[in-house]
DNA sequence: TAATTTTCCGAATTGAATCCGAACAAGCGT
DNA sequence: ACGCTTGTTCGGATTCAATTCGGAAAATTA
């Protein structure tokens, strides 16, 4: 039964074994991260990590949080910036941002979230890309005049991971803001509506 | 070093070290799936999970790896249907297809993906979704016109999850077949476009 | 300063992952 | 069928990391 630090030394402590965390994290990887580790990249006894977390995982789940309000609070100040720009200059000027963030300490919080989000699984992710690739390829060579279009490659880079975890997130998601069937709708509009859009833009050039 | 199997004896007992994988990791979640129990379900002994596999890990990879086979082989049957549907239709067809495959044994791959997702990471994902959620909500109000555009809830979900996924992806592939651009660019016209396609089909009815 | 509370520690305990060598089965040439 | 080699299984013994615990040190309070 973990306490809550009362003094300005223990708060030390608990934010010196968090940062330890993302430090241990980052370098040796999850399973090379033990408790040892962590207490001595820290500066502290084993047994402090157990005064102020129920177990490794919480110091793991400590680093979540942290990681997610820091990155709140990095998109927070550009609120004002981001809302009077054209949407699609916001989304990338986030992205661009976010990327940037991630990127900071040598890539420590990338490095984190990539063992976080157990990105061993993206090695054996392939077969399906290449299943799905294949459907849209032959669905281009059925509509030529999609052919034209740009950006696929992107689009289906973004439609493909972003479908699948959208999916995965939604199915695990105990009180979800939209239905599956909107998600479902919203997605495939969005793809529909691009395609459309740009044949339009393709048509007023051609005129 | 394990070794491959070479009689079939042996091939059925790898089977069913995977196969006993997904069962424990659904049942216990992945702290309570010890080398033990999944030895136990498989009705062989412990020191056979070595013979085939380096570790315990090992074990979790052919089953990721297992659980995309079959996701591919699902999808596969499907693509001369999928590719003379309207694209919309056939992504709204290939979700739903998705979520009845997670579904399937009483939803044990979903279990498992759940886990193999450190699905913990959501539950403190949601004060980045207010920051994200309050940009939106004022770029909303401050372009009146684009509030009647539908799906927004729908859109924002989306964007906001598949977009994460996808730069996290995207940073940690070793061979993207994207850059990092392209792919922003991608996800920002997707959503431009889909914002004006509504606008034209909302100023379409009013006319 | 003494009493009390908070914090820190690291040797000892516990339990799961992994190893290993003996026992058992299958293939194979004679 | 029989011995020999190779493949397979097993579960007790070993190793190593997570966690506990009881007391020392530091801070706070009286």
């Amino acid at each position: 039964m973990p306490r809550k630090p009362k003094q300005d030394r223990a708060r030390a402590t608990v934010d010196a074994i968090v940062e330890a965390g993302f430090i241990a994290l980052s370098q040796r990887g999850p399973a090379a991260t033990t408790t040892r580790h962590i207490a001595e990249i820290a500066g502290v006894g084993v047994g402090s990590l157990y005064e102020y977390f129920e177990n490794k995982e919480a110091i793991f789940s400590a680093m979540s949080q942290r990681f997610i309000a820091d990155t709140a609070a990095m998109i927070k100040p550009l609120t004002p910036t981001l809302v009077q720009m054209p949407i699609d200059s916001a989304i990338r000027m986030l992205l661009n941002e976010f990327r940037n963030f991630l990127g900071r300490d040598d890539g420590r919080y990338l490095k984190c979230v990539r063992h976080a989000m157990a990105v061993d699984f993206e090695l054996h992710l392939d077969p399906l890309f290449q299943v799905l690739n294949n459907v849209i390829m032959r669905y281009l060579t059925g509509h030529p005049e999609t052919l034209r279009v740009s950006r696929i490659p992107a689009i289906t880079y973004i439609g493909i991971n972003g479908g699948i975890f959208a999916v995965i997130r939604h199915l695990s998601d105990p009180d979800p803001l939209v239905s599956f069937d909107e998600m479902a709708d919203g997605l495939a509009s969005m793809i529909g509506h691009y395609i459309e859009q740009e044949l339009l833009l393709l048509r007023g050039v051609a005129e």
